[in-house]
DNA sequence: ACCTGAACACCGTTCAAGT
DNA sequence: ACCTGAACACCGTTCAAGT
């Protein structure tokens, strides 16, 4: 653990940096904090750092590899439920997931591109393996499976509900008023040719996403657990 | 002087083309079946049409509603099922979907952040409902957020199986190398701070990607008809 | 009214050259 | 040996100006 010995405005370190690795993943998570995933270039990072881009391939491969570290650095942020019934802690613990992401917008996408394969990851995997196994009570099979596909989802569901930064700040569309869009576009679907969508449309959009992430969580859990795998030949 | 008869390939077009709508998306289109989603830029498409990009941006917002407007077009390639018991309709249903989206490297992430919902996704979508509705017997309100979670599912299973194009080609680094790192990275974690995911790496590796994908889908329905919506106050 | 050349403000990555 | 200035080859988007 290093001691953390917050620089307070950021400007009252006037030697130059040490330029290691750890550095550059801080600088470009504090960029991402402050102005979204989509201002943490390699030059924007550099910049901060007061050095030309090409210094950071000494230390990071490229872009695809400076998201992943970041977001393994960021997933360090995730509390560890204990002592729940099986179910709780799964549910706790997925969502946890699904909030740090969130919270980092954007990293989503590149979680679902290069799989997040840190140290922090394979914690939370391994703890929701071992959850499925002496909880649920299921094979090893369905568990590690399950754990997968639970994270998988998790991911998916971030990327849906991360603000969009297109531009310099938002789309212009809030994820709010894309969520109208929607709304406006399952109602105007012409009922004759999709009927059912145009009958419950309203069933549909119903629902706070606690309550849908709750269901959807739910719904995996049972999923996995009722469905046994298919016999390996 | 010969008269140069000009090679038939795609010059022998000696008016300028008609720069609609629909021409720039086929021609997205194309290049991004031959040459992968990250190269189907503004730029590209534009000098494709023998203009510069600013042209395009009568017709088209910007690079998201292009992808997006991609997206529902290439949906048109799937095939609706008949006559099947209706989960064997729903899984191929929504295999079609993950497959088309697969056909086209990445156009996954672009489905993930900005939500598609063209005319063609809505009528896979009210499929789905239907199915779930009068094949499975379930409430509205389960049929539709199933309907909406099993899409979901397609995209980012679609997502992590699509080869990422970070360079003019590859990433250097296969979906298949990729498995064997994490493959590796698996075995290598410490078995006393990961101790099931290394006790059962075998069992998270094992399977085809076929049987998986079939494993996935049948979890997913079977939790979507088992799960009741929670009570709304 | 419709279209677009040219400009603005950026990118990732490489490599020859410096220390 | 280690680092980086400068270059290469691109981007998306805007807007003043032309037809």
């Amino acid at each position: 653990m290093v001691e953390s010995s917050e620089p307070r405005s950021r400007r009252d370190r006037p030697a130059k940096p040490p330029l290691s690795r750890q550095w550059i993943i801080d600088v470009t998570i504090d960029i991402m904090r402050r102005e979204g995933l989509k201002k943490a270039t390699m030059r924007r990072v550099a910049a901060e750092l007061e050095t030309g881009p090409a210094s950071l391939y000494v230390y990071i491969r490229n872009t695809a590899e400076l998201h992943a570290a970041v977001l393994d650095e960021v997933l360090g942020e995730i509390q560890m439920p204990h002592d729940r019934p099986w179910q709780e802690e799964v549910e706790q613990l997925v969502t946890a997931y699904r909030d740090v992401i969130v919270r980092y917008h954007g990293l989503a996408r590149s979680a679902l591109v290069q799989r997040p394969s840190g140290p922090t990851l394979f914690a939370v995997f391994d703890r929701l393996i071992e959850l499925f196994i002496d909880g649920a009570g299921i094979s090893p099979g369905q568990a590690t499976w399950g754990a997968d596909l639970l994270l998988l989802v998790a991911t998916a569901n971030a990327a849906e509900h991360a603000p969009h930064e297109t531009g310099d700040t938002d789309t212009g569309m809030s994820a709010d008023e894309e969520l109208d869009a929607l709304f406006a576009a399952v109602r105007a679907s012409t009922s004759a040719k999709t009927p059912y969508l145009a009958a419950h449309a309203d069933a549909l959009l119903a629902g706070a996403p606690e309550q849908r992430w709750e269901w959807t969580l739910r719904a995996q859990i049972a999923g996995i657990v009722a469905t046994p795998q298919p016999v390996t030949q």
